[in-house]
DNA sequence: GATAACCCGACTTATTAAGTAGGAATCAGG
DNA sequence: CCTGATTCCTACTTAATAAGTCGGGTTATC
């Protein structure tokens, strides 16, 4: 089912943070306060997102992050794939059960479109778009 | 995203293939082969579907497992409920993160909506319903 | 040069996943 | 009532993943 890993979660949370706080850098501290994350696991996942690019960082006092694009140009889904990485697994339904791979697609397809319709930008502002489609 | 265990994914192909063979017992050697899933492992599957009421079984020569309900009346949500349990997992997401918990639930909902519309019949025939819902 | 921050790889620990093992119980046919 | 096919059941093992933790290094500002 569903199932998005800690790590996952935080690294939304983290972004949602910065998307809410544009125009100056956030330290790690303040993240890791605000949305309860184990500090020293915050830095490691900011840290994956900055390699990514979603992110940029200072370092020194009056350091922090912010986030490398507009908070309206950042989806859910690029968040999760960079965490998650791709997920290359295309497990065979043999014979009758052949079906249930399409079944499976469409449940991932729904989920995908979806997470990639939903910005930070929504997230922060709380205006969420349909989520019924 | 959206994750089903071998032990999960190896119960709703074993549950399709009984609900193509309905009217006689299908011994789990038989089930094994069609469907590539380890002896020893499916036993242990089947066990627990037939503890919760989703099967019947047979024990002896000619014995082996049917569904407990005609195929149309079988859920893959069903299957997938009895295999992954209940998943009472409520992750809070604090201050301006709280609308993921609305992104995600829809996910969920959405998910759970499409699986406890398929059943067993609609695979097995190979005849699935509309599934952009 | 002190202080506030990020940077980085490696390590630890707990949980879950994926199966395996060894046999006991049951049932049909001869 | 014996044999072989089959299910039933608990417990065990092994590997992978998740969730952090650790120890320090680097950079920037005042």
């Amino acid at each position: 089912m569903l199932r998005l890993s800690a790590r996952t979660q935080y690294a939304l949370r983290a972004a949602v943070e910065l998307a809410a706080a544009p125009g100056a850098p956030v330290p790690a501290e303040r993240i890791s306060a605000a949305q309860h994350i184990p500090r020293r696991f915050l830095d490691n996942i900011l840290l994956q997102l900055r390699r990514a690019g979603l992110i940029n960082s200072q370092r020194g006092p009056d350091g922090g992050y912010w986030l490398a694009r507009p908070a309206a140009e950042i989806s859910l889904a690029d968040i999760i794939l960079v965490i998650e990485g791709v997920t290359q697994e295309n497990d065979r339904f043999p014979g009758v059960s052949e079906p249930l791979e399409k079944v499976l697609g469409a449940l991932r397809e729904h989920q995908n479109h979806l997470l990639a319709e939903i910005t930070l930008a929504h997230v922060a502002g709380g205006s969420l778009p349909d989520l019924s489609r």
